[in-house]
DNA sequence: AATGGTTACAACCGCTCGTTG
DNA sequence: ACAACGAGCGGTTGTAACCAT
């Protein structure tokens, strides 16, 4: 027996509200409120709306303060690292966003922002290739004969760069982020601490799952990962609304902090949304700019540890990202637990490209 | 002016989760 | 413990507006 519909589908009107439906609505929920129950509230008002349309046109469209368009910098700043960091998940993000709601930030996200991001790698990879290309033209066979020694050549942090598509080493020989006291330091500086004790370990016996805790937080850490959380973002702006918002899933995701939230390092496992993967594995570099996400430090461990993904140990830029926003990262099991097939179908693009 | 393609946005759909009886 | 229900969420679709030819 299937679930009964919410509402009469033959007598509900769809399509584009009319003016006079919405100042019903409005004029509704400004004197009487909601009354908890969207479902009534049509009926009440006379409305041949389904309680979900009504709910949908008053949070998107009717509700007082809503901003439409017009997007800053700063804005597409705080919705790009939230995005890397907790991936689409646009009631969050647009918690940090006042006067702004998901249904807005998604539909800016997905046609314009995530055009410009791709767009700017885009260009910024052409014209990488252009000089490169150029160089080596002037170089002539010196790269060629020289080329087992371009690993000690290559002193620049930056992955070589790697052709589009190519082969990405996937070798469990080699996990690139082995250094337990990098990492643990890396999670000090964002003010949490991870406790190795009695950490379950994995069927194949090696020890993968990190508790990250913050009952711990020394208060000097703490101040640690204020500051950087100030310094990392683009003002204090979405701070103050993560301070001040009654939203209850931030409620909830904080609380959850109390009580240690593990980040289970599996095996290629990234939460990272595939648009982005492929600015993040083709070429990590192609991440320049977006410091103000992480700070210097982590873009350097993206760097080494980005394309990394099947170590036992190691961390990708996704784990990294996720630990940005402790209170976001705090979600980071049910994030997981989301990961959609399309990036499990990417990571298996990935090993089958390497095998 | 007509047509076809693209973009931006509003709205819908179906799912999950929390609450209630 | 369970089912029914409403609220909320994210993905997708429909369509108006715009632009190029």
């Amino acid at each position: 027996m299937g679930r009964a519909p919410c509402c009469d589908k033959a007598n509900v009107k769809k399509g584009p509200w009319s003016p006079e439906e919405d100042a019903k609505l409005k004029s509704y929920i400004e004197q009487n409120g909601t009354g908890g129950n969207w479902i009534a509230l049509p009926q009440k008002i006379g409305l041949k709306r389904c309680g979900k349309s009504c709910r949908l046109r008053w949070l998107n469209y009717l509700r007082p303060n809503i901003k439409h368009g017009g997007f800053s910098e700063e804005e597409d700043n705080i919705i790009c690292s939230l995005y890397i960091s907790i991936g689409s998940r646009w009631s969050i993000i647009a918690a940090q966003l006042p006067g702004r709601t998901d249904n807005d930030i998604k539909n800016y996200w997905n046609t314009r922002l995530k055009k410009k991001l791709l767009g700017k790698h885009r260009k910024e990879q052409q014209a990488r290739r252009g000089s490169s290309l150029k160089q080596e033209m002037k170089r002539g066979g010196e790269i060629v004969s020289d080329n087992n020694n371009n690993q000690n050549q290559n002193q620049n942090p930056y992955w070589p760069e790697l052709p589009v598509l190519a082969p990405i080493p996937y070798s469990n020989q080699e996990p690139r982020f082995t250094d337990h006291v990098s990492f643990r330091k890396l999670l000090i500086k964002l003010g949490g601490r991870f406790s190795e004790v009695g950490l379950p370990t994995h069927h194949d016996g090696t020890g993968s799952s990190l508790q990250f805790t913050t009952d711990h937080i020394s208060s000097t850490s703490q101040q640690t990962y204020e500051q950087s959380m100030i310094n990392n973002m683009p003002s204090s702006a979405p701070l103050d609304a993560l301070n001040n918002t009654g939203n209850i899933q931030f409620a909830q995701a904080q609380s959850y902090m109390g009580g240690g939230v593990e980040l289970n390092m599996l095996q290629g496992q990234s939460c990272f949304p595939a648009e982005l993967e492929e600015i993040v594995y083709n070429n990590p570099q192609g991440l320049d700019g977006l410091e103000f996400l992480c700070g210097e430090d982590m873009m350097y461990n993206n760097r080494i540890g980005s394309t990394s993904t099947c170590g036992d140990q190691s961390i990708g830029l996704g784990e990294m990202s996720s630990l940005i926003y402790p209170p976001i990262a705090s979600n980071y099991e049910g994030i997981m637990q989301q990961r959609t097939q399309r990036e499990c179908a990417f990571e298996e693009l990935r090993y089958s490209q390497a095998n």
